[in-house]
DNA sequence: GAGTTTGAAACT
DNA sequence: CAGTTTCAAACTC
């Protein structure tokens, strides 16, 4: 997924942009970024969904309890931005940042002092406030629990939807957003850094962990069949060697180690800020990275961190060997100020992040039960600019699988998903695309760009989340890479084989087997609803992560043809019409608008006045069209009562069994079936055909008739029954 | 399963 | 915007 450019931000709709002035402050220059405008004004405020999320915070950690105060502020201020990565809940596909591990210690970790934010509120007005110290906090590590916010260059995003179906927002660290510089160890092995996010059900947990802890630890966090999301990290600048670092946002579903104090020292330390408001409380998680990870750490350093629902209990658990696992929630003093904004025509929720002006308080976790000097305290990022997002969030879609992608820049996310999968489309830098939001499929996230003072966006065309229940897709954006000529890409691996079986039967759509237009063109069913290829028999197929660039032309183009080629073409007509009806009208010649081939049919709607079609049958009064539908209704009908028929039947006899048992123990009683004699089963025949006859003498339809035999001959069965429990010797049936 | 038909999408 | 081509799904055998 690439991010749109800071040039869209100006074309964004005023209806979902805030142009609040944002003090943004691009003072460290990456090169692999588009350069920052610097006329342009500061990029507008965008909107968040209504609900209220859950913000998972990937900050810098400072380091275990021998680490120094030391103040890396230069390393964090100098960050490009606020940035902000929504998703549509309940899938994370995956997200890509490149970013340089901030590493200024004199010993292997780093010690990073960095604002704090002394609270993140969610008011009534829905507006997030987040609130930057007045003083740098301790890196003591004493107040692990302390949630931190860059105050520029942070990343949030919106992982997926908890189980209340609130968005989990991921706060990512600071210095994932600009080169840092790296010292003390000496080591100069370069360890990427990988964020995995591993989701179980829609909630997404957060691990952090270095790159030969990912290696070792797979295996570990396969084993709990955790949902993995990848972010690798590279540095951008180092001066001390290269540090790269796997952050592993993982799951476990095994809860239990959360509780129990860590044996060993994990690489970060996390937090979960949770808020309490009247309706749906934003959580924060800030996960603390350290910058320097001990090489004997490795295998043992994961830190697994889950959101807890509990909005007002503070908990922090470290993990324990192998599964280990760290969890911070930091209670919020008060309720996130989130404001509502509701654009014209889309049908997605928005909200408002602003900054906070003021604060006193420093989000902090509970009592944290760290004693492992391993373990890093989570560092508060400061956030001092207003967070300024205006994304749709769609129903959540969990993903079901993640295939790690070992030390690539790509980062992958995975999540499971109760639904059938859906991928979400990546972004692209597309600053020539009017970013219409109303154009856009459903889903459709925006992210923040990265390297401007102005946010840009990610244009992620989801699934039609209208006409899915339950789309999945998690997206992630590589922020920093999206305007380089090679952007890192990032994909959601989903083949078959990886799917479980539940997963593949679920499949929504049919496989698509195109072959010559490389599933980019809307021939492709699946690009054409916003979805990567996934078990298609496609050839040659480019919609992938791995072909982005590729696919994002492809839709580029597409929307540049047709600004609504993503929207559902399915929608409400006007008033005194059909509900639903075709938005273009299809165009039919051949088919009488009976057959497939007519959208309009296939969608089970009659054509409209739009439609241009010749020979049109499809219409209220159409004979063709009635008769098409009664047989269609018949068979339907047939299969049910055939199905309901078999069931009865099947029922009664398990009932026969189970009552003449009795009589079978009882002693001296006759089997039911010696009843059935030969009079029986003749007089049973009678009553079936005069049944038969008499649903002829009536006209009734066929399964009408079916029916009526059916009950007949349950009468029969009944009655047989009786006899059996009443007499002892053969009884003729009177019908 | 191969071949044909069909109409939307893409192209000119 | 209209005509033509391309394409993949729907359909038939």
């Amino acid at each position: 997924m690439d991010v749109v450019s800071p040039e869209l931000n100006s074309l964004l709709p005023d209806e979902i942009m805030d142009t609040e002035a944002i003090a943004m402050e691009e003072e460290l220059p990456v090169e692999h970024l588009a350069a920052p405008p610097q006329s342009e004004p500061e990029p507008p405020q965008v909107p968040m969904e209504t609900e209220v999320p859950e913000i998972v915070s990937l900050c810098p950690a400072t380091t275990s309890m021998q680490m120094s105060s030391a103040s890396t502020d230069a390393q964090c201020s100098t960050s490009s931005g606020t940035q902000l990565l929504l998703a549509p809940s309940g899938l994370i596909t995956s997200t890509t940042m490149t970013t340089t591990t901030s590493a200024k210690t004199t010993g292997p970790a780093v010690t990073q002092n960095l604002p704090k934010i002394s609270r993140v509120t969610v008011p009534a007005n829905h507006q997030l406030i987040i609130n930057k110290v007045a003083s740098a906090p301790a890196a003591d590590g004493k107040s692990p629990g302390t949630a931190v916010l860059k105050p520029e260059g942070q990343k949030l995003l919106v992982a997926g939807l908890s189980k209340t179906g609130q968005p989990i927002m991921l706060a990512l660290p600071h210095t994932w957003n600009k080169p840092a510089t790296t010292q003390g160890t000496g080591d100069a092995k370069a360890q990427p850094t990988q964020i995995k996010m591993l989701t179980t059900v829609g909630k997404p947990v957060i691990a952090v962990s270095s790159a030969s802890q990912l290696m070792g630890g797979s295996s570990t966090l396969q084993a709990q069949q955790l949902k993995t999301l990848q972010i690798t990290k590279k540095p951008t600048v180092s001066t001390a060697g290269p540090m790269i670092t796997k952050l592993i946002i993982t799951k476990a579903l095994n809860n239990k180690g959360l509780s129990s104090p860590a044996s060993v020292a994990p690489v970060v330390t996390g937090r979960v800020v949770t808020q309490s408001t009247p309706v749906t409380p934003p959580r924060t998680i800030t996960i603390g990275e350290t910058s320097t990870v001990p090489q004997n750490t490795s295998g043992n350093s994961k830190v697994a961190i889950s959101p807890l629902k509990s909005p007002s209990k503070p908990v922090q658990t470290v993990g324990g060997v192998g599964t280990s696992q760290f969890k911070t929630i930091i209670p919020l003093g008060t309720p996130p100020n989130v404001q509502q904004i509701q654009v014209p025509g889309s049908r997605f929720h928005y909200v408002r992040l602003v900054t906070a002006t003021t604060g006193s308080t420093t989000a902090q976790s509970g009592g944290s039960t760290n004693t492992n000097p391993s373990i890093q305290q989570a560092k508060p990022v400061m956030m001092n600019a207003a967070v300024r997002m205006s994304v749709p969030i769609v129903p959540a879609q969990s993903i079901k699988q993640v295939v790690p992608k070992p030390f690539t820049s790509a980062a992958q996310v995975v999540t499971t998903s109760q639904t059938p999968q859906r991928l979400i489309m990546p972004a692209t830098h597309l600053p020539q695309i009017q970013p219409n939001l109303t154009s856009l499929p459903p889903g459709t996230v925006l992210a923040p760009a990265h390297g401007s003072g102005n946010m840009g966006y990610a244009v992620l065309p989801a699934p039609y989340v209208t006409q899915i229940p339950q789309p999945a897709f998690v997206t992630l954006t590589s922020s920093s890479t999206f305007s380089t000529a090679t952007p890192i890409q990032t994909q959601a691996r989903l083949s078959l084989n990886g799917l479980s079986t539940s997963e593949a039967t679920s499949r929504p759509r049919k496989p698509c087997n195109c072959t010559r237009s490389q599933c980019l063109k809307l021939y492709c069913d699946c690009f054409a609803n916003g979805e990567f290829c996934n078990n298609c028999n496609c050839v040659n197929c480019f919609n992938n992560l791995d072909h982005e660039s590729e696919r994002l032309k492809a839709i580029k183009a597409c929307l540049d043809r047709n600004p609504v080629a993503f929207k559902p073409k399915i929608g409400k007509g006007k008033q005194g019409e059909s509900d639903r009806r075709h938005s273009k009208g299809c165009n039919c010649k051949k088919s009488g608008c009976l057959k497939n081939y007519c959208e309009c049919y296939e969608a089970k709607i009659m054509c409209s006045s739009i439609c241009k079609c010749m020979g049109c049958k499809n219409f209220e009064e159409s004979p063709e069209r009635k008769t098409l539908m009664h047989l269609a209704d018949a068979a339907e009908v047939r299969v049910q009562q055939q199905t309901a028929a078999k069931t009865k039947l099947s029922s009664q006899i398990s009932d026969l069994l189970t009552r003449t048992t009795p009589a079978v123990t009882s002693g001296g009683g006759k089997l039911p079936y010696t009843f059935v004699t030969k009079e029986v089963a003749e007089a049973t025949c009678d009553c079936l055909l005069e049944q038969a006859e008499q649903a002829e003498l009536t006209t009734q339809p066929q399964a009408v008739a079916e029916r009526l035999i059916l009950e007949e001959f349950g009468r029969c069965l009944r009655r047989i029954i009786s006899f059996a429990g009443k007499a002892k010797t053969d009884c003729p049936i009177n019908c």
